[in-house]
DNA sequence: AAGGTCTACGTTAACGTTAACCCAGCTGAC
DNA sequence: GTCAGCTGGGTTAACGTTAACGTAGACCTT
């Protein structure tokens, strides 16, 4: 299935009057290209009534300013690149769009590089190829935190912005308080009346996990709970049930943190396997809140995060960063949001 | 949480040698600037010994020609477009970076514009910007066929190539045989022994929607059996679990064929609200093998698509209509898998 | 009225690359 | 020896845009 068109543009230019130049809008409006340049740049130096003829003849001549010469000349980019994970996790992905979306409306074309493993050598190579674009300025979406030593001293001088990445790489980012939603989670299990809540952790080297290990285990020694070694996992429904079968063969356990929607699932997987009900006899609480996790069985309580606004404001501060003015509220941290839906309840009498 | 670099490169060029052009290249290695051009681009004229010196100080010069300017002396693009949906459903978001990574192989810049509703207006918009970018050919990645009299005859003059959308646009693209595997799906139900298969089927205007309806309604003609009306859904789990209640209020319904994994889901969850134990007295048969599918309860029974593949091919099918040699396998058609799990089982003996 | 400021333009010369054409020397054929 | 054809180059002039500078007239100031 596909749609065709023209297979012409292979050879135009010059002799075809749909792309017209500078030069033919200055001859047709009786100006020099100097004043059309300057109506097309909004800068003054040019009478409205002036202004206004040009305007209607680049209307009529289908005018478009050519990107590359004007590229060429000023040494500047209209474009931004993007450097992501290639995958279909929920977060990195909405955040592309976000990112995209935002910069697109802030007047710049975007270069994506999808890069299956984030590594000192494919973070430069995409570096590479991204100045040659060329673009402005680089925002990665890179997930892991094992990517830091690759994005601490890259040697291209792009003016580069990293969503996700330790704090000690550079400066702050539109980032989410981890901690401090792991900590909510972690309490609203314990106020349910759960002894102790046991976590399944991010992998070991991506950002958020460390974060949210960090608050789990601060709402667990404020509480002075136990706290269990938390299990780690690698984002994905089967690392979650295997997680879930061992922790299953403890008998104690009623509650479980894991550290996204997906190992939530996993868990949810490993508890019906065993004969386990949910919420009955083991509570579960996920994180993201992903397009399905309301229809998981039994509905998945979660922590909703807004990926959209994380990559707009990456956008945003990584423009800043090459001087563009931008909204004074960046820098603050986008707050996440406990769903509480069919997987938490009070554990079973014999264990409370 | 970030990683920051060098807030250089606002100004420099001309006194800068760290962006070498042809010319100092052409100095230093004691030729004129048509020399290096020539060896730049791989042409004749030069000699062995000449291309070899010119070679070693470009490496030395670190010197990396200038996209623009040969943008604007050739007008010809070095970058592909890429318009997408901006969904994060499975199949969509790897498609994307099939396409993205062929095409970053096949030596192209990519240039992706994501879009929230697919329209007439949007799709010309984002036309528009592309074409000054520029880009030498576009790919549509637009699962909606509703988007289809929007595509049939855009303005602009870029080739363009749309992935999933219906053929009577143009010519054929790398596609998915969806039609035989809903078949093999129906046909799968029908030898475990269901009298009919019902089906949630995608959105209408969705292109795999008509074509998923059509082999399951030929398969179940074939066999001679009723072809009960399909329910449409729109790709959520929430559609899905609609579905699958309305569905269990009949009571002769044994075997639930949902058009995507996420649908599939929504109607095990109906199951489970009502009761109705997978696959003892209901099977549930998805499509496209999402990462997760094999972790609902019970796995999931679904049908893999290789999207990663059909980006790819989508990719070297543009590429031909700009006069590039692409492998020759590109118009075969990818063939979908069965993936036989644990939610499909004969019916009850009841209904038998 | 002479000088000083503006405002609204115009001229010139690049930016880095390549298409089109030119040329010098060598080889071999006659 | 001379002419055609090849090989391995070089020269020139753009591509479309804008920075830097120039300038002519209008409008004050004193």
């Amino acid at each position: 299935m596909t749609a065709d068109h023209t297979r012409a543009g292979e050879r135009r230019r010059q002799t075809d009057r749909s792309v017209a130049g500078i030069a033919e809008v200055a001859r047709t409006a009786g100006v020099s290209m100097m004043t059309v340049s300057r109506v097309i740049n909004d800068r003054p130096g040019v009478g409205d009534k002036t202004r206004e003829r040009v305007r209607q003849v680049m209307k009529d001549l289908n005018f478009q300013p050519n990107t590359s010469a004007r590229a060429l000349k000023t040494g500047k980019a209209s474009a931004v690149g993007i450097i992501c994970l290639a995958t279909t996790l929920y977060g990195p992905a909405v955040t592309l769009f976000g990112v995209e979306q935002a910069a697109r409306a802030a007047g710049y074309a975007v270069n994506v590089i999808s890069l299956n493993t984030i590594t000192r050598a494919t973070l430069e190579q995409a570096m590479a190829q991204l100045s040659q674009v060329p673009v402005a300025v680089v925002v990665i979406i890179s997930p892991l935190s094992s990517s830091a030593e690759s994005l601490r001293d890259l040697p291209g001088k792009l003016p580069t912005l990293a969503v996700w990445a330790p704090t000690d790489v550079g400066m702050s980012v539109a980032a989410v308080d981890h901690q401090h939603a792991a900590a909510a989670v972690t309490q609203h299990l314990l106020g349910l009346g759960h002894r102790t809540v046991h976590h399944v952790s991010g992998p070991a080297g991506w950002t958020g996990t460390e974060q949210r290990i960090e608050g789990w285990r601060t709402a667990l020694e404020a509480a002075g709970r136990p706290v269990p070694p938390p299990i780690e996992g690698d984002w994905t429904a089967r690392s979650g049930f295997e997680a879930g079968l061992r922790l299953l063969d403890q008998p104690d356990v009623t509650a479980v943190f894991a550290a996204n929607d997906q190992m939530a699932l996993g868990v949810l997987r490993a508890a019906r396997v065993r004969r386990v009900e949910v919420p009955g006899q083991l509570s579960i609480v996920g994180y993201d809140d992903g397009p399905d996790s309301a229809y998981y069985s039994p509905p998945l309580t979660t922590v909703r995060q807004d990926f959209a606004l994380i990559g707009e404001r990456a956008l945003w501060l990584a423009l800043a960063k090459i001087g563009h003015s931008t909204p004074p509220t960046v820098d603050t941290l986008v707050e996440p949001e406990l769903i509480v839906r069919e997987t938490t309840a009070p554990p079973p009498a014999t264990l409370r």
